[in-house]
DNA sequence: AGGATGCTTCGAAAACGCTCGAAGTATCAA
DNA sequence: TTGATACTTCGAGCGTTTTCGAAGCATCCT
């Protein structure tokens, strides 16, 4: 098959609103069920997973089996890199308000994961509360870890060494958050904050929903560690 | 619109083949013409010119008008950064061996611009050149100027401060060269440099194609200020 | 084993969008 | 003014794709 035809069928893929909704639905990072990925599409269980083969076999999606579940993850970061450069073409720019405001989209609005890293109001808070301190330098194309964010996240006991093939310098990737229209930690940066996050207890999915809720505990090492003031 | 809805429909743009043809081949950064695009994606007149209306109508282009013709090009580096990425999914990593290689491949492989930057093997060099002289720092997600590589831009004239909205940091954006699958110089400062380079005669484009040449007084200046070995 | 659940395969109907011929508008050239 | 070029609009044909009901596997539960 020639290149153009390749990019042609994965954007085609991606530009069904069944497929769209599944993606999307998928940017958190978790894996989710056929059943899951049908009903969150709106569509019947035959449909959902003709689609779900197609984009296996494209190389977008990952499946494990699990039992008689199936269940479909992004097959890697740079299809979520893909899926989110094409929201950012999507949403529109002018104002930046999105109007919708129901409980759920509060809660997804005040934290929630885009695939590996933190998003929403809190993903925003952290990485303002790292810039502040200087911690962090973000640029419209990338960001670094300054030395003290380097000591400080060393001090945290997330390993900066490993994640870096460079010698000394860390750098990240911003990704422009789509509720808050601000840039927030993504890169291999991001996604080791966030396992860290998830791993002492500083924050737990809510059930069901791809929203992230800071616990007590949370609360106060985000403060204390890293100086972050939620609201 | 739905927010899912623009998302595919965005998508869907991309996703027919006339149309992919089009947007990659605006990938150079130049405006071409209804007609030049029509004969680029194998399509009439007819056709391009209401895929084009589309793609204007969504964001993706914008049109210049000019005389009797029509100029069009990318709406923005954000389009050009998902059409990117779209391409990192679609072209397959195995081996990363393209076996196409008439005359016309290999002046597009030794030099071409990739939307407002320089890429192929002179986008690689100038990146691996300024890297291995300590100028420059490239990791997977991002990459930054450093001091001595500030100082360099500096003198020739390249005004980095105005380009970067923090105070001392230069941060850029590697882009993966789907030539060479290696990373060279993208973002602001990628494109500030392809900009030198084509001010100051440096390099000059390959009449129709977006293939790009080094001129000879180029190749010293480049050996010479960047210290970039072209074979 | 028997029944329920999760998912896939099959097949056909319906809808959608791509495509181009023909005709129309705008610009340039002489 | 006349003719040529560049592009767009209109309209109809036609292939692709999406969709879901019905049936078929696979797995779990009791």
């Amino acid at each position: 098959m020639s290149n153009n035809a390749r990019f042609a069928e994965i954007a085609a893929l991606a530009g069904d609103p069944g497929r769209a909704s599944m993606l999307t639905g998928l940017m958190d990072g978790r894996a989710l069920t056929a059943g899951e990925l049908a009903h969150l599409a709106g569509i019947t269980a035959q449909t959902a997973s003709s689609h779900l083969m197609r984009m296996t076999e494209a190389g977008l999606l990952q499946v494990e089996k699990q039992g008689r579940h199936r269940y479909h993850r992004l097959a890697s970061p740079a299809v979520a890199q893909m899926i989110e450069s094409i929201m950012q073409i999507a949403t529109p720019v002018t104002g930046g308000k999105t109007v919708r405001t129901g409980p759920r989209d509060a809660a997804l609005r005040a934290g929630r994961t885009c695939y590996d890293h933190l998003a929403g109001k809190l993903g925003v808070s952290i990485a303002d509360a790292l810039v502040g301190a200087g911690h962090l330098e973000l640029g419209r194309d990338a960001g670094e870890l300054t030395d003290t964010g380097m000591s400080l996240f060393d001090r945290l006991g997330i390993d900066v060494g490993s994640i870096n093939q460079k010698k000394g310098r860390i750098l990240c990737r911003p990704c422009l958050d789509w509720s808050e229209r601000r840039p927030h930690l993504a890169g291999a940066i991001g996604a080791a904050l966030c396992n860290h996050c998830f791993d002492k207890g500083w924050i737990r999915r809510v059930e069901g929903t791809r929203a992230v809720s800071v616990t007590p505990n949370g609360q106060r090492h985000l403060r204390e560690s890293l100086g972050v003031d939620l609201i």
